[in-house]
DNA sequence: AGAAATTATACTCAACTTGAGTATAATGAG
DNA sequence: CTCATTATACTCAAGTTGAGTATAATTTCT
């Protein structure tokens, strides 16, 4: 146990990668470098007071983007991503084994951009994670992946409980189980470089290394967390009418939301409160100007106990 | 970003630590080593194939436990945990600079222990997240509290809200926020060791460095986590009854639950089916023995959508 | 053996929440 | 001044949840 701390201990480098995302034009859009291919990532430094203060130092100092929200999401070992053999075919991962730590932050998309950096939209890299417009992919991937599963039982059930039925049940927070059949079927190019399975991959932009995973993995914990805690307003402007809040949202759940249950739903969570103003300049009528009651953070604990208790 | 990767990184050792739960007579328990003052913790060796494999390869050789089900709970860096000036005065933290990975692992407790671990009670070390007896001990602490409070306004309702007020809404989820709570009080050992305040602190025994605050998040994470995926399994023999099943939710909600309604919970998931055997000996009606479906884990998502989706 | 205690299981019903849709209000454009 | 457009308000049936009662099948007590 504890005494073995020292009885043979690898000694490892420690990156710090993150996912930062912000809402523009109804798109939720990602940073990347290297056009889009890479997540942006930072070293832990020895001055770094704490992990997420490192973060947060690097992100603000390279990329000029103040963070409001900052989230841990998961640790890997680099060597756990891929198998020793895959070690030779990609001369771009350290030899040393290193540790990463990958977290999800949240801001608002400014002008001013570092040179390699770009914001990019999320359903760039999930293209079939988009429900609001319903082009035939998802028909298609069903197709693909139907045809994979060779009538094997269990897979076809899986395929039906991720991707669903035309029209049928769809669970948006998924992400990284989706992400991983198609990974398992060969159909995304990131499994086929290492030649798992050769096949004709599904649309979607490939990245480097197990990024496109990671931010499957924030996409899936930032639509989870929506539901029952107040973190969309990290991600629009101080004030703002109830139709940008339920695009924000739909953007991020990547459906249509029902407008007035929409409205009825943000009213009884009581979060946010009239500054009085209203917009002017669009046509139709003019919506009225909300804000974040901040308030609430100290007051309420938002999770949604559905255990029948007794009193 | 990227190509800074080698620019001046903290090589740093990496340790990984390990919350075991398994529920016994309906009580919800951690194994500890050091008499139950410290959470068991091993290094990252250099043979292991991922971090979850390194974790789950040295509990089972220490503890002679199977593991059944493992998460990763957060990664903290060790000096984040403590200011520099309490380095000196706590001699056991090493000088290298250090980032611990934390787990929460599922098991059942056997007989046969190693000679330094033992199984202790969560309660042990959070009497006031057990509601299922009443003493009056949440009183004691909520005037405790609000004698802290000294009359200001937004720590009395973060005590409202946390703590409750009394017979008042209590959020079993909680768990860590009710802590750091305590510790910004100056109410728990560990906060007065530091002798950020001098007080006296609550019932509920004290562990090493932020153990106690590591036991706390797994804790919230388990309440959080059996509401909405079939993990209670995991802690229940192949076969059980219903209230078997029920006592040991209540265990780990820290609450008693309604039982006609927790029956219609569990129906209606169709989480379970009838052995067909039923127990005996005991006294009154024998109870039917059920098992978990294995097969729901393919099918369903277990997420509670309630975004107000448009069709 | 029969009554009482004990535990399991089944059913009821009002209150509340959610899904889906319709109606009305206030603006700009033509 | 009318129409298109967007915002906001209301309605109502269906579903879910909270709380309690009724009945069944055992063991234990006398």
């Amino acid at each position: 146990m504890r005494e073995n701390r020292t009885m043979g201990n690898a000694v490892v480098e420690t990156e710090l990668i993150a996912v930062l995302v912000a809402v523009t034009d109804g798109d939720p859009r990602v940073l990347t470098i290297e056009s889009g291919y890479a997540l942006p990532s930072g070293p832990l430094e020895p001055g770094h007071r704490s992990l997420q203060a490192g973060l947060r130092a690097w992100v603000e100092r390279q990329t000029h983007h103040p963070i409001f929200y900052v989230e841990q999401l998961y640790t890997f070992a680099d060597q756990a991503r891929a198998g020793a053999d895959q070690q030779a075919a990609d001369p771009q991962r350290g030899v040393a084994r290193g540790i990463s730590i990958s977290y999800l932050a949240l801001s608002r998309e400014a002008a001013a951009e570092y040179p390699s950096t770009s914001w990019r939209s999320w359903y760039h890299y999930f293209p079939w994670e988009d429900l609001r417009e319903n082009n035939g992919l998802l028909a298609g991937i069903r197709q693909q992946l139907i045809a994979w599963a060779s009538h094997e039982e269990s897979r076809l059930a899986r395929i039906a409980g991720l991707f669903g039925a035309e029209g049928g049940p769809w669970n948006e927070e998924l992400v990284l189980q989706r992400y991983e059949l198609l990974w398992e079927a060969g159909l995304v190019p990131e499994a086929t470089r290492y030649a798992l399975v050769a096949a004709t991959p599904v649309p979607g932009k490939e990245m480097l290394h197990d990024h496109r995973r990671i931010l499957a993995t924030a996409i899936a914990r930032l639509r989870a967390k929506i539901k029952y805690r107040p973190v969309v307003f990290e991600l629009l402007p101080h004030e703002f009418t109830l139709l940008e809040l339920q695009q924000t949202m739909e953007a991020l759940a990547g459906q249509g939301l029902h407008k007035p249950n929409f409205r009825r739903f943000i009213e009884q969570q009581e979060l946010v409160e009239e500054t009085g103003r209203a917009t002017s300049g669009q046509a139709g009528r003019p919506a009225k100007l909300f804000r974040f009651r901040p308030s609430v953070l100290e007051e309420r604990g938002f999770t949604g106990s559905k255990l029948p208790l007794v009193r």
